[in-house]
DNA sequence: TATACTGTTATATAATTATATAACACTAGA
DNA sequence: TCTAGTGTTATATAATTATATAACAGTATA
């Protein structure tokens, strides 16, 4: 799903977008072929300036996520869907942390502090 | 655990610190009272400027983690440690993922995209 | 009191990130 | 061919982030 840019989060908007638009290729959202919608449609879902998409854009480029075809637009390369067992087992402890009612930064923290340290 | 700030992350590097330290102190690591390395300690396990130390710190203090006691130290100031079930929850989550040799960029990715779509 | 630790304040410089704005080039369809 | 949509390139400006470096101020202890 692609949002709205968070400004406040300290992560630089263009990495924000890299991460949307990866989130949704290793989801299966987005497949081999699929295009994206228009650099000027991005700009307005993401609310940010047209040469912060761009650097995204570029950066997905640079990485082989996606191409670009001059005056028509740009489209998802190659298929980097994840296993499905995956997606499972994250979305189980996502619904359990919510049942909890922990705060997706407090998770998150936690996660990468238990990930980096065992 | 305190580590060497990713300078390639993309996050800041003064963010990195503030969250590492607020890991610390949810995971029960760092109690009420404890003292904080010096700032030059500090300086050295996260690789940076002192000023970003200080940048880091400032933002700590100002919400309320930590406060400083001039030509003595900086001192954890309350005890915000999170319920051991939480801990638990995601240490299970975390393990299941290891198991199927998932790297962390990836499953961030995905926790993120599961947290703020379902 | 002298010293060696603490934290604090300040200045200058550079790289990165984001914005605003404009113009240009290619493609598809009326 | 004209037009409206694509992507592309460019310039200028500002805010944020990070560095290097120096000096100052408080605390504890030998």
């Amino acid at each position: 799903m692609l949002r709205k840019v968070d400004k406040h989060s300290g992560v630089p908007a263009y990495l924000q977008i890299v991460n949307m638009i990866k989130s949704e290729i290793l989801l299966g959202n987005l497949q081999k072929g699929s295009q994206l919608s228009s650099i000027r449609e991005l700009q307005q879902i993401f609310d940010v300036n047209i040469n912060t998409v761009l650097k995204a854009l570029e950066k997905l480029k640079s990485e082989g996520y996606i191409e670009a075809e001059q005056g028509v637009g740009y489209f998802i390369k190659k298929d980097f869907d994840v296993d499905k067992k995956i997606i499972e087992i994250i979305k189980t402890c996502v619904a359990k942390l919510k049942d909890n009612s922990i705060d997706y930064y407090t998770a998150i923290l936690i996660f990468e502090e238990v990930w980096k340290n065992e």
